[in-house]
DNA sequence: GAAAACATACCCATTAGGGGGTATTTTGCG
DNA sequence: CGCAAAATACCCCCTAATGGGTATGTTTTC
């Protein structure tokens, strides 16, 4: 009997999975919930086996509530559900401690896959990832974001229509210091010219 | 027996649909398609009672694919089932034809409630939709759009990254009339602040 | 320990964009 | 046809953001 619960914000989606797995022989579903938070309660409360969450949820998002997930319950199978397909998404829930990465795009069948074979203490991806990046070096759990963590910190804020003189207030430092950032980000970026920094913020998916 | 025809890019949601109404009585699901184009062509082949449409698809979005069903097949009836709750999108829908309005957020069950309602010649709403703007004209289905078109066409620009002046090179005008829409803008949609227009336009789900 | 990366803070300069408008012409609708 | 909305183009102003840097202190990495 694999335990397991669920997080996604889409009611809809849930209880699809909830139909899905419902009457499968093996599976029970202990808990669900509509965000990171919530979902690190049932995790805390249940003791599932396996967990399939979603990345883009609310209060916490996937990757970190699996990061939590991970370091308090070692044993616990994560599985990504998403429709992210990029390679940041992937790296970072891997990192994060997932065993498995499912997409919205792909037959609700490989929900039932995924739990059965991460449960086995094997690691499942959906194919229509592309994996070949994941080769590249041999400690990609431990590469470097390209953005430092101040610049990454700042570049949040940025999305969030914050100017640098608020981002300043924010962190306790001077404008200046927020623009130096801003100009470093550009150039490692390769970008130029206005407005170009908010547009990749607001392009990026996650904050990393 | 009610038909259905579903248009939804995320296979994964489709299928939880399908196990919702595949023993449900009185109702066929009698095509799917993952984007617009294919709705259009199951419409047309199927001549299913009832459209259950997501807006944002590959190819042709929910809303021009609603518009071109309900001018080739006026008796068919059309629900919106998407994320998205904000007032443009309904608008939009509603005026494209659709006579239900479904948030994912919801219990899938809701996707039956619809699709009986409308059968039945009424219209439905999610619940937790807001519709208290439908009310505040009685003209609702011929709403002009609160931009005008030269404010859209300037809009979508700043969207792809482009300034003022290269805009004004583009339209054939000075750049002080691209600024000045881009202050009518501003204006008609209450922003205020450096970036925000470009945030707005970054933010906006569709180009209408 | 040394070097590199990061963080902080400042200097100078330019300009795109937002804020306030006015005025005229063109377009679309009733 | 008249009127309102849209389009065009200009005036003035200010500043946040970007572009070029220098310099020092702190942290991280090898």
């Amino acid at each position: 009997m694999i335990t397991v619960a669920i997080a996604e914000d889409h009611q809809s989606l849930m209880d699809g999975i909830n139909l899905l797995l419902k009457y499968k022989e093996g599976i029970t579903i202990v808990g669900m919930a509509n965000d990171g938070e919530a979902l690190l309660e049932v995790v805390r409360n249940k003791r599932p086996e396996v967990v399939l969450t979603d990345i883009k949820m609310p209060k916490i998002d996937g990757i970190a509530v699996t990061k939590l997930i991970k370091k308090e319950f070692p044993e616990t199978k994560v599985i990504a559900f998403t429709m992210f397909n990029q390679q940041e998404a992937i790296t970072q829930m891997i990192a994060a401690g997932a065993s498995g990465y499912l997409l919205k795009n792909s037959p609700l069948e490989e929900v039932l896959n995924a739990i059965n074979a991460v449960s086995e203490g094997n690691t499942f991806f959906d194919s229509a990832i592309d994996l070949s990046f994941l080769n590249d070096d041999s400690d990609t759990s431990s590469k470097k974001p390209v953005l430092s963590k101040s610049e990454r910190e700042i570049l949040r804020y940025i999305g969030q229509g914050k100017s640098s003189s608020e981002i300043a207030s924010l962190r306790f430092t001077a404008v200046s210091t927020v623009e130096k950032h801003r100009k470093n980000m550009i150039h490692k970026l390769g970008l130029s010219g206005k407005g170009e920094l908010l547009r990749y913020a607001l392009d990026r998916k996650y904050d990393f």
